[in-house]
DNA sequence: AAATTAAATGAGAATGGTTATCATTCCGAT
DNA sequence: ATCGGAATGATAACCATTCTCATTTAATTT
């Protein structure tokens, strides 16, 4: 029960060799290109079953779900409002603290999203430069 | 441009008169049992405009949107996943843990969602107890 | 107050991400 | 080689949300 095959691994391979955020639509059309075509509930099915194996990492967005490696360190998200970047950081403090506002109203805590949003060093940049012109 | 429609009104009260976070669904379920049926776009529209106009709260979960009173101090959300409940909390020093992450990126913050996953005191307590029956 | 104009409503169609269905194929274990 | 439980793929179904559009409502102007 619960089998890494051709597609799985395909998908994993792909999620692997990268640090982008996929969206399954993506993952398909990138196998498709490729050559190894899949079909998308395959798609959507094996990213669970990877997840699920910890194979993968997800954060789950507003309309979609993003995959990514899970061979990194706990992270979060920042995410541009204007071009769609994601940037990952990570605060040993914040985790603590969220461990200890859990536990001041007798929460078990199992895991946690937190997403900033906002504009990315590039984005800002740029407006600014347009600004001076 | 922006009015305060009798539907609206209806909605707004609905929120205001509860600590409830309401989804769409549920206020147009709401409203129709107390007789003031609303069409279910407009319930949509009217939560979206209440919004914009700072009238009421949201939070985006993985699912469906979210609707609040707006009058309560800034908090985020701890979301047990065994019955629902959704509860609140503020850590003051995470939000500004928060704005110190952002700025060692060079990111321009607008916004941020934390959302706690797990299981709330009750339902630890509940399941506590049926372990010692 | 009547006319004008912009915004809001309601019903239903449409959208878009995701999941379910089901016949078929694949793979591991007997 | 066979049996049985997964996985696949195509497609239908789901479900929250948005869009369309004809109609109604309300604010503004004459």
């Amino acid at each position: 029960m619960k089998r890494l095959t051709t597609q799985r691994q395909a998908i994993l391979d792909l999620i692997n060799a990268s640090n982008r955020h996929w969206d399954a639509e993506e993952v398909n059309r990138e196998l498709a290109d490729r050559g190894h075509s899949v079909g998308i509930a395959t798609v959507y099915r094996g990213l669970t079953a990877l997840e699920e194996a910890g194979l993968v990492a997800s954060i789950q967005l507003a309309d979609r779900k993003r995959y990514e490696r899970a061979d990194k360190q706990h992270h979060d998200h920042m995410i541009c409002t204007e071009c769609g970047a994601i940037e990952e950081f990570s605060h040993h403090k914040i985790e603590a603290l969220q461990e200890a506002a859990a536990l001041e109203k007798g929460f078990e805590m199992s895991g946690h999203q937190l997403v900033l949003f906002g504009r990315c060093a590039r984005c800002v940049g740029e407006s600014t430069e347009r600004g001076k012109l």
